[in-house]
DNA sequence: GTTGAAATTGTAGGGTC
DNA sequence: GACCCTACAATTTCAAC
């Protein structure tokens, strides 16, 4: 699907405030409501929109440990560790990557000793490397293409 | 702030659906629209709500190439470096962590070579180890306390 | 928290280029 | 095909309770 200047327009906007009302996205963009409405439904029906979301501050919901863990799979053991992770509401992101380890994943939680017994449990899957993140200097930066 | 179930319940459906009307989500949660309305705005104001978002296909936006570099900053260059990487669309995400590596980096680009020029570039503040996203079985996983 | 009224918005229809 | 306009239903918002 190619994208003209008003679609990465209203991605832009949408990207900044996903409430914005059809009509004011209409305002920003230079189109009537009805028509914005229906860019967005082919945005969504295209797949390039994939969720309207909402960015939480874990932090402040109690959840202050943000944790990075490299994982090398044991040979044979992959499905079964995928599936054992997408049931667990810590692992916020997992990522199948290249290189010495085969997974990069994210979580999330409360206290340090949460992440132990997380780390105990991935032992029967691979070895895990973990970091602790201590600021996110950059995080889910709006995306734009600034060409043209 | 402490949360009750009902705000647990908004901030569930609001991660699946930020665009759902006040009006829908109080029929969930047995609550009018203004009742829903102000405890959003009061989630909104304490900050556990950052922003209402999008989240994009960048694949299909033709942004095919996801990679996650871990990087040794040199002393003394931290400072200049998050601000170099502050002003680049392609840094989507950016974690300071413990261990032998300082940044974890999400970067999007369209083809490789953007991220040649890119690893070259950051050659002058530190050492980057470089992995390609296969794949991302787990992502931005919808948040929420699943205990009482 | 609720209800009710006014302003705004979403949406479906028909029409234009 | 993409857009606009119109009209009606739904929602937001603000008041008073």
């Amino acid at each position: 699907m190619e994208l003209d200047k008003i679609n990465w327009s209203i991605l832009t906007l949408l990207q900044e405030n996903a409430r914005l009302s059809f009509a004011e996205i209409g305002r920003n963009v230079g189109l009537s409501a009805p028509a914005v409405a229906e860019r967005v439904l082919k945005l969504e029906e295209s797949g390039i929109i994939k969720r309207f979301s909402v960015d939480l501050d874990f932090e402040k919901l109690g959840y202050s440990f943000k944790a990075i863990i490299s994982f090398k799979v044991y040979t044979g053991k992959m499905q079964s560790f995928l599936k054992f992770i997408s049931e667990m509401h810590e692992v916020y992101e997992c990522n199948r990557v290249t290189g010495e380890h085969c997974l990069i994943m994210k979580l999330i939680v409360q206290k340090p000793n949460e992440l132990e017994n997380i780390i105990n449990l991935f032992s029967d899957f691979g070895e895990s490397t973990t970091s602790i993140v201590l600021s996110s200097p950059v995080e889910h930066k709006v995306f734009n293409q600034n060409k043209n």
